[in-house]
DNA sequence: GAGCACTGC
């Protein structure tokens, strides 16, 4: 006993709710291919199900249970607990597996990994053979990985008829997973079976406005000052939409609480974002001094991806940011959405965690009863291109055909396999090429890998200096979006990105960053001084590790000319090119702006360069673009760089064909 | 003059 700590856990293994239904979980699993298990947060079905696989035999015969997780974090905490549950060493029996990270050993039996890794374990191992049972947690999210799974999983079922599969869900999409699964064939015997797991979650008292608000974050922030009035103990955790509304709250909740009283009891206003830092963020999870309640101002990141103890209050505004990709004008938008009925369910219930709690909507009853039962799932708001080209690397290739739980739109399907189609990946039969096979291994946006290919190749030669850019151009920031930035104020930033700034644009001066970041032995503080983001440079290096591995095994590096070691920005450029083609844009030199190339959006789109790129302000011709969104009513282009006119032609061929030569 | 949340052997 006194070897492990298990002081964190919440309960006892054996007081769960779930304990009493082990019998007839174990049984369900023995007899039904899918069973589908519904039960809150709370019920230990991520924890104990796969200890009670595990003990029921499922591992035999060197078999794994492999339980997938839509997050990182997740897949790692959990594996943590279930190992001290089982008292091994985590990587030992009880394992998990996440990009740039494998805990696990041959030793290992139940094994946590992202929904995304084991779609990439299915590419060398197509049936998942080394798995007996397969559990994918939180598939109510209709996270695009999930959704890919569990296609691929009733795929794989069909010729492994001794897999069985579990799917975690919420009550709201457990049906419709019950039909996705039966196929349509009622006079089957039952595939599938639910499992409801009753929760252990305590009453919210839910209370509208009257009117629709105005301003909900004047409201949100009246009522969270009204709450720590009038109301008892208990932490409050509002939701907002973005950073923007939260420093907003946050001004005016921390003025008035410096105007509290000693004698009072305080308030201490807290801001929780994907934005701040992993320290910032864990302000939220430390409990309050004595006598301190805190108000925790929080995005959609408080609802699904982190749970913070003691919340007795939550204050909705009842929006979200969602992401939205058009496939006509091919402009990823993100927009200020209504939530849905399940996001609303899902924020009250995180005031009945602990005990009973109270949730104030900022919206009328009428307002609640209009929304839409569940987030559109994300299959059907996204990109496709890198989709469809793991589906084909993945062996399913008639798309069409291929039952998903929802179906993508047919727009959204063909816009995906047109960009593949332009880039070489599919032929002329929408069949796989073998550069897009390669493709498919590379871990980088379609346009991205195209271009990284196409560096070991003669007219370009440029492999190095290319993992480089497809590292820093697809790595994302956990700190915001920027390579550069300083608490300092803008000037100081402007200062030292000039100093790696290069005329040609963004991505030859991510190169230059990168490899003075290298040069200066990956030194956090050098990083400071010259106002450089270390998360995203050391992303980035694993990333560019892990590109480089991915490129060798393909078997296809060229070997570096000794004579020219370091290749010239005019070809680095016009390698970036044969990805990027489609993005082009050509700058209005009257007021900076930039103009579509493609016939369809030339004469209605407007672009600006975002205020994160170099060409923000200084003069280009032709240029190309790693991303096209829309945001406040403005379209921005970012991560651009010059090119020549003849080179989009040249490298872009086929698309301009198709797009012009009607 | 700006960044919802995630993710990849």
């Amino acid at each position: 006993m006194a070897d492990f700590d298990l002081s964190f856990l919440a309960k006892p293994p054996v007081l769960l709710p779930i304990a009493r239904h082990k019998r007839s979980l174990q049984y369900a699993v023995e007899k039904y291919p899918v069973v589908i298990v519904v039960g809150h947060t709370g019920s230990g079905k991520t924890t104990q199900l796969p200890q009670y696989l595990h003990e029921a035999g499922w591992c035999a015969e060197g078999k794994m249970i492999a339980v997938t997780q839509p997050r990182r974090v997740a897949a790692t905490t959990i594996a943590g607990r279930v190992a001290a549950e089982m008292r091994c060493q985590l990587g030992q029996e009880v394992g998990y597996s996440i990009r740039f990270e494998d805990m696990t050993s041959d030793k290992t039996k139940i094994k946590f990994l992202t929904d995304g890794m084991l779609l990439k374990e299915a590419l060398s191992d197509p049936l998942l053979s080394k798995y007996s049972v397969i559990m994918v947690d939180e598939a109510h999210e209709r996270a695009l990985n999930s959704d890919l799974l569990l296609a691929l999983l009733r795929k794989i079922q069909k010729k492994r008829l001794d897999l069985k599969m579990i799917v975690s869900s919420a009550t709201i999409e457990a049906q419709a997973i019950a039909n996705f699964f039966q196929g349509g064939q009622d006079d089957q015997p039952s595939q599938c079976k639910i499992v409801v797991l009753d929760g252990r979650s305590y009453p919210v008292d839910i209370q509208y406005l009257d009117q629709p608000a105005e301003d909900y974050v004047a409201i949100a922030v009246e009522t969270a000052i009204k709450i720590h009035k009038d109301e008892g103990s208990g932490d409050i955790l509002v939701f907002f939409t973005g950073r923007d509304e939260i420093q907003r709250g946050l001004e005016v909740l921390t003025d008035y609480a410096q105007k509290i009283l000693p004698s009072d009891q305080a308030l201490q206003p807290l801001p929780l974002y994907a934005g701040l830092s992993q320290a910032e963020q864990m302000y939220v999870f430390s409990p309050a001094a004595e006598h301190t309640r805190k108000v925790i101002l929080s995005t959609n990141l408080a609802e699904a991806s982190v749970t913070i103890d003691g919340i007795v209050y939550v204050i909705d505004s009842g929006y979200v940011k969602l992401r939205t990709y058009d496939p006509t004008t091919n402009i990823e938008t993100l927009r200020r959405t209504p939530v849905s009925k399940a996001s609303a369910v899902q924020r009250a219930g995180r005031a009945g965690r602990t005990r009973a709690g109270k949730c104030y909507r900022l919206y009328p009853e009428a307002a609640y009863q209009d929304l839409l039962m569940t987030t559109p799932p994300e299959i059907c708001r996204t990109n496709l291109a890198p989709t469809i080209l793991q589906l084909k690397a993945l062996g399913i290739d008639n798309l069409a055909s291929t039952q998903y739980l929802t179906p993508p739109p047919a727009k959204l399907l063909a816009r995906g396999l047109e960009v593949l189609y332009s880039l070489d990946a599919l032929d002329d039969y929408a069949k796989l090429t073998t550069l897009g096979s390669r493709m498919a291994e590379l871990a980088l946006p379609p346009m991205l890998g195209r271009a990284l290919l196409a560096s070991v190749t003669d007219d370009f030669n440029c492999l190095p200096e290319m993992l480089t850019v497809c590292a820093m151009t697809s790595q994302q920031s956990q700190e915001g979006n920027n390579l550069f930035f300083s608490h300092e104020g803008e000037r100081a930033w402007e200062a030292s990105r000039r100093k790696f700034a290069t005329e040609e644009g963004d991505h030859l001066t991510y190169l230059n960053a990168y490899n003075a970041f290298v040069k200066e032995n990956q030194s956090q503080r050098w990083c400071q001084s010259n106002h450089l983001s270390f998360k995203a440079l050391s992303r980035a290096v694993s990333i560019r590790a892990q590109l480089e591995r991915n490129v060798q095994r393909l078997g296809i590096a060229t070997r570096v000319d000794p004579r020219t070691p370091n290749a010239t920005t005019d070809r680095i450029l016009r390698c970036i090119t044969t990805g990027y083609f489609a993005n082009a844009a050509r700058m209005n030199p009257v007021d900076g702006t930039f103009r579509s190339l493609i016939s369809s959006q030339r004469s209605t789109v407007t672009m600006h360069a975002h205020p994160s790129s170099l060409m923000f302000n200084r003069k280009a011709d032709y240029v190309i673009f790693s991303e096209l969104l829309e945001s406040g009513n403005k379209i921005y282009i970012k991560d651009i760089s010059k090119v020549e006119k003849s080179w989009l032609t040249q490298y872009g061929s086929k698309y301009y064909q198709v797009k012009e030569g009607k």
